[in-house]
DNA sequence: TTCATCTATATGCAAACTGCACCTAGATGA
DNA sequence: TCATCTAGGTGCAGTTTGCATATAGATGAA
């Protein structure tokens, strides 16, 4: 029966980062609302300080959720500045954050296998594993 | 200066794991000459068990490498079945891999800040963590 | 007042990646 | 003869991503 494709991202989480971004803004929604902008900011405390986020990336990821009930947002007036979209997480939300916990530990635990691959094949042929 | 735009995957590496089978193979290769039927087999090592890789993939990610020079193939007549496209690594995909390396431990610090922050969180507001 | 700048959100586009379906073709054995 | 295994490959559509750009309120300087 052909023709049967759906696939999608629906909620892969597909085994590899690559929306590392949405767990990160998870989480940051898990401590209290808040929109992107500030979001945005606070990403760098996990660390992405070369590489920063694009902000076209982070309102594409907030919306995304949001179309899945993760989050919900409402229109904040700001007391200074434009107004602002808030995002806060919902409880499927919550549990969708531990999904990519439990995600993220399995990536993690296969990081470190290759870590030990690496390590164990450059103990063998010892080539040169160090060139600096 | 518009029209500027080039980006592409040349050799990003991007922070996160988009195409963590690319070192995976890179690191098989450096084993020894393999070609990409046995590649994809060897590949369950790194515990792609459950998810695992789509031969189309492999066989795409060892062309690419191969333009970019970090592998060299040669056909080999099979002494059983049809012939084989045998990927070497080159020293430039040496390095590569050493490049990757330290991408992927990179990666693995986000990770764990990451972790380090969910828990942090979850041990303060002690919501509900477990629920199973 | 006008203008640059900061805050804040959003869209358009092209390049890239990925998974599924499908194709070719040699070898092998029933 | 035919199904099956081995081996490599293409086509396509869905999805992601980074850059450029647009919009617009607020703020302060000239």
């Amino acid at each position: 029966m052909p023709g049967r494709r759906r696939r999608g991202a629906e909620n892969r989480c597909s085994r590899r980062i690559n929306r590392f971004l949405e767990p990160c803004l998870l989480l940051l929604l898990h401590g209290g609302e808040s929109h992107g902008y500030e979001l945005l900011e606070r990403l760098g405390k996990f660390g992405f300080n070369e590489n920063p986020a694009d902000s076209s990336t982070i309102y594409r990821i907030l919306r995304s959720l949001e179309e899945r009930d993760f989050v919900t947002s409402r229109w904040a007036e700001g007391d200074s500045g434009p107004a602002r979209r808030v995002y806060a997480l919902s409880p499927a939300g919550d549990g969708y954050l531990q999904v990519w916990v439990r995600d993220l530990e399995e990536t993690d635990r296969i990081l470190h296998r290759f870590f030990s691959e690496y390590q164990n094949h450059m103990k063998l042929h010892h080539s040169n594993g160090k060139k600096t």
